[in-house]
DNA sequence: ACCTTTTCCGTTAACGTTAACAGGTTTTGC
DNA sequence: GCAAAACCTGTTAACGTTAACGGAAAAGGT
């Protein structure tokens, strides 16, 4: 039979510092390697540490460091592979250079979006890498914390800020580039999956397709383009095979069917495949469908799916290091925006063999 | 032109105090919203926090509160849709009860087991949620953590402690009943890819797969089980389309191939099917596939995948109350091990239609 | 031998917040 | 009308750590 136990306290340094015959400051000098301490008293310190089973107490030190060693990293949907690149790569870098990582998460809601700066910037990180899409209260609120003096820098989030650095793909390139492949393949009538009214601004993907059409002279089928109407706070992430997979159903509903898709993502390009070969067409023959980010998974659809390749640990790396930049100078540097080329993939999924 | 502008400081307590001429005390009392503060004074006091963007200092009220309302949840491969949707269920549940939740990834290997856990523990968090793998270091420095004091709930890590409450899906039976159902379509030479000797212990799905084998008398052909021989401190997460499409590939060149596959995971099974086809084969009329974890994808692969669901929802619910529980109880709880039942989804790659 | 440098460790005073207490004033209850 | 309750604000003393400084002993240089 197991009884409840009473809640135990932490070790301070005081303690430490009681248990050793020291003073506190010594054992701090211990437990932080820094000062001088004889080797004697340091082996007695490390002895009463272990024995107590002491660990510095974080709040305490970041109170009067005035820092905290910690930046955190805000993630939309964090079952997309992108994300996930993305915080192996911040991570990696911050690690090496000291500081550890929070990742909170806010599922492209605006609520949830504050929710994630406030919590981080009540803890006082040193610094913030956002990468969610952006939405009207979450850039007031990011506004007041870059001007309250928080390191941040942006990951293709749609909102310039003189005291934020921005990174992102160019998106608008890569729709560009994936739907003029379209194109030249013959395709005349070419269908987009995944438009979301309330990303609008931030959809550069449907931009470059739009872009593609016109200077290629094309019209753009209005009922070619589907998406959700209305998602206003609810999670788009990796559900979205589902999303793709509606899409290309109504598009196959239509009279006049679009030859080729492009789809907002991986994800979406996905389902819309499961609905084409549902409906018994062949891919590409009969329906080319090129999605977005190449994901691990595209290489492995049948067929294969075009699709375009952004660099995402280097959007990572570019980040992290210009986030070190704001943290570590004296001086709040001169904004920096970066757009990373996208290269198109091309496989089986436009091109038959 | 831009030229760098001198760093902000914070604005504290004692700043909005002089400006509303009041002292520290009221100001913290408007801001959190408890004891008595006259409309009058609140209204000053609130007009100056919004001019002087003020932010209360989250290190210094969580030393003095000796609780932070935060909790910690360390994941493993962030990429998985598993993990995606136990930091889902998680976050939905803390943040109703007002607790934050930061995220730590370590990518399966011991040393950054330890950093998430340190680095949660030395900011102070009220508990902490951990969903990696079992691996030696890490464990003996998660019971150091847990004697600590700290409230640590287990997410499918294989690892017992008498402070430590533990939620898993049973992993063992889901594993069984996959393969009695390949069994039971005829089956005799069934195979299993993505064994890993590192954490084999822990892979119950494995042992579910022989105990099945084993109980219908059918004897295992060890050629037909395939793996990652070292992987050391490799993250072996959702790159694993490659793993299964090159274990697939070993299957396939063996005189006696199997005719059914179990992979230890849906991405697993994906790549493993996309091996088979590539040679020519028929799902499921010439190798038969099952994953696990029913991941949205699983529906819209061709055929759409057998796989084993596994209520991760419930397991993030269930750990996040017993966590609460924890935190909340002035004595420590006794222990709760929850073993959640798996459920296997028949779709088209066992069963032609 | 004497001065400088290095080593070692203690003291003091914050960092920004809030619990606990205390002292007033106003309202309420009967 | 008067005690009790509710209201409003201030004072004090931590929470656990470390930067800055100071003093004394040991080591090093000439």
């Amino acid at each position: 039979m197991r009884r409840s136990t009473p809640k135990k306290k932490h070790a301070t340094l005081a303690d430490i510092a009681a248990s050793a015959g020291v003073t506190p400051m010594t054992v701090s000098r211990v437990v932080n390697g820094n000062g001088y301490v004889s080797a004697e008293t340091r082996e007695k310190v490390l002895h009463a540490v272990s024995a107590m089973n002491y660990r510095r107490n974080g709040l305490a030190r970041g109170l009067k460091r005035q820092r905290t060693d910690t930046i955190g990293l805000v993630l939309g949907d964090i079952a997309n592979p992108f994300a996930a690149e993305l915080a192996r790569a911040v991570r990696e870098v911050m690690l090496g250079r000291g500081y550890n990582v929070f990742i909170c998460v806010s599922e492209h809601s605006a609520r949830e979006d504050i929710a994630a700066f406030e919590s981080l910037a009540d803890h006082r990180v040193d610094g913030v890498i956002v990468a969610t899409r952006a939405n009207k209260l979450g850039n007031d609120r990011l506004a007041e914390m870059i001007e309250g003096g928080i390191p941040v820098v942006l990951i293709g989030r749609d909102f310039r800020h003189p005291n934020a650095d921005l990174i992102a793909a160019d998106n608008l390139r890569g729709g560009y580039d994936a739907t003029t492949h379209l194109i030249a393949l013959g395709h005349k009538n070419i269908g987009f999956i995944g438009v979301t009214p309330t990303s609008g601004v931030g959809l550069r993907r449907y931009h470059g397709y739009l872009e593609a059409m016109r200077e290629h002279g094309l019209k753009v089928d209005e009922r070619h383009i589907v998406g959700r109407a209305d998602d206003g706070d609810q999670w788009p992430g990796y559900s979205t095979e589902t999303m793709g997979y509606e899409g290309m159903k109504k598009l196959l509903a239509l009279r006049k069917r679009p030859t080729a898709v492009f789809a907002r993502n991986d994800f979406t390009a996905v389902g819309a495949m499961s609905a084409a070969k549902e409906a018994g067409l062949k891919i590409p023959q009969d329906v080319a469908i090129v999605g977005y980010d190449d994901v691990p998974l595209a290489a492995h659809t049948t067929p294969p799916l075009t699709t375009v390749r952004q660099p995402t640990r280097e959007q990572g790396q570019i980040a992290s290091e210009a986030l070190l930049r704001r943290m570590e100078s004296a001086e709040t540097p001169a904004r920096e925006e970066r757009v990373m080329p996208c290269e198109l993939v091309v496989r089986g999924s436009t091109l038959a063999e």
